[in-house]
DNA sequence: CTGAAAGCGCTTACAG
DNA sequence: CTGAAAGCGCTTACAG
């Protein structure tokens, strides 16, 4: 079968008898031109009828950029919460016209510019850092600051509710600006219910290593009752690695994930954890980052799963 | 400050006092042209000097397709084996000056439609299908045929090797041509293996329905002894409703898992699983869809990773 | 109310 | 050995 060429705007305006030019500001619904109706009819209808669709590679290269946003997202940060966020950006940006592609990788300039130049995206987001799109926002728009603020006080909230005073924070093995960001923020909390800061340690990929950790940490802090982690994953390794040192949850220490991963609510004892609407985050990024208003995406607060392990 | 404008191949060309189809041939180190060394070192030296690198949307609106590969997953095999995947499949499209993007959502070809319309990428892969290239192969590139028998042969083989005869296969609830391969293919291992064929069942999502789907099955078929799963997560939903259900892994019921995630290692029992090397199987991918030889990218073979619920 | 034309940055057949 | 020129498909200021 012959490879049917692609319907072009010079075939639109063929069929409708018109320029390309009089095509081109009818499908684009100019403003400052004012075309009769029944060209415009018939404009619309000869598009329809082909199939046209806009070629968005010659549409970037006149316009400088494509309908497109990128999302660059380290490995480390895959579960639930990033696949409701991706969700959400994706549908928000496809309702304005845009294309969602994500990047997996750790973040370097070098990856960055690649996909600058590569594609010329309209923005390139991500997750978990202000986005580099020229503007310079001091969140990414979905809950980064006051949401991310207000969970880490939701998650020590719960703990201090039920009688926990020394708490500790158990983070991934590598840092970044979000790990950052969440033992500073889980610091002020903490300040704010009148506990002592908590005190932060790394729990690296299951293994030996994850144990000795766990172990190292409970030495040099005997008095800490309860964990809050910074993800479920981290609060499973942490659950694993007690249970390994022969250390009952929550008997013993409470744990409480983020997060709301499936596997913490498989695990034993299931895992007790904070949920939050990805969802409503990531199309509130979308938002942000084509320069919309996004005051009737209210985003949703967060809300305790309250299980077992604390 | 000024957005300093973009570097092009014609600010090139003036810079080492060519014309710009010069600068382009020197470049693209076109065989066609014998360009003398000086002029090709000074062409460098200034593309060097002045960072140049091409607008890879000019390039694909002239060349008809852009350097890039993108790859649908949809959300449900999210995963260590598909992050393997992505990494290795990314690595090897780059070492070839290509790009990956990841769209992650349903599979529907409106969808990819609008990939194709909006960044003319060389190629559309769908994770767990043939690419949609123009060409038509009959597997994805890295043991989604060979690879995925072999891998679905070892899996039963262990049960069958540790005495279990009557072995049911354990599916996500929603279903798709890997499910289809994964049942077809098992179905062939156990005949091979001399046990009867195993019977599937669907375990949707945690909560009343999956503990009530384990059961109908249990009640339908009391004579199975040991669960293959279709992944880690599907696993870990057996392994919670077996638990729910007061029956004790591996004791009442074998269970082995499928891609070896974080979380099986984690769960109590910790989870007898198979181990893909999905990074090599990603840089096959890659290979295959940019029309290049793969064969000194041997596929690892998978190995099961024995521990404690089967 | 509509059309001819320029130009985004690149690649490459063609002419010299 | 090197340059002038066409053209990928679109958008949009300009002329009529």
């Amino acid at each position: 079968m012959a490879a049917s060429r692609r319907v072009t705007l010079n075939d639109v305006a063929a069929a409708s008898g018109v320029s390309r030019a009089t095509a081109g500001f009818v499908l684009a619904n100019d403003p400052n031109q004012s075309i009769s109706a029944a060209t415009s009819e018939r404009v619309h209808a000869a598009a329809a009828r082909l199939g046209y669709v806009p070629n968005g590679v010659a549409r970037a290269l006149r316009e400088g950029s494509s309908r497109v946003v990128v999302l660059e997202i380290d490995p480390q940060y895959d579960g639930s919460y990033s696949r409701g966020f991706i969700r959400g950006l994706d549908a928000e940006l496809t309702a304005h016209g845009h294309a969602l592609f994500v990047r997996h990788g750790p973040y370097t300039d070098r990856a960055t510019d690649q996909v600058l130049h590569a594609i010329a995206p309209r923005a390139i987001l991500r997750f978990g850092e202000s986005y580099q799109a020229g503007k310079d926002l001091e969140d990414f728009g979905g809950g980064w600051r006051d949401g991310l603020a207000a969970h880490a006080a939701l998650q020590i909230g719960y703990l201090v509710e039920h009688g926990h005073e020394r708490i500790a924070l158990a983070l991934p093995d590598t840092h970044s600006a979000l790990t950052e960001a969440r033992v500073r923020l889980t610091a002020q909390s903490a300040q704010a219910l009148g506990v002592p800061r908590p005190a932060c340690f790394d729990v690296p990929r299951p293994g030996a290593e994850s144990v000795a950790a766990v172990e190292a940490f409970r030495a040099g802090h005997p008095d800490v009752t309860a964990i809050a982690a910074f993800s479920d994953v981290i609060a499973l390794r942490v659950m694993s690695a007690l249970r390994d040192l022969g250390l009952s949850v929550p008997a013993d220490v409470a744990v409480i994930g983020f997060d709301d991963d499936e596997a913490g609510a498989l695990a034993t004892p299931a895992l007790t954890t904070l949920h939050r609407e990805a969802d409503v985050h990531g199309r509130r990024a979308a938002r942000n980052v084509l320069g919309l208003d996004a005051h009737d995406l209210a985003p949703q607060p967060g809300r305790i799963v309250a299980r077992e392990s604390a």
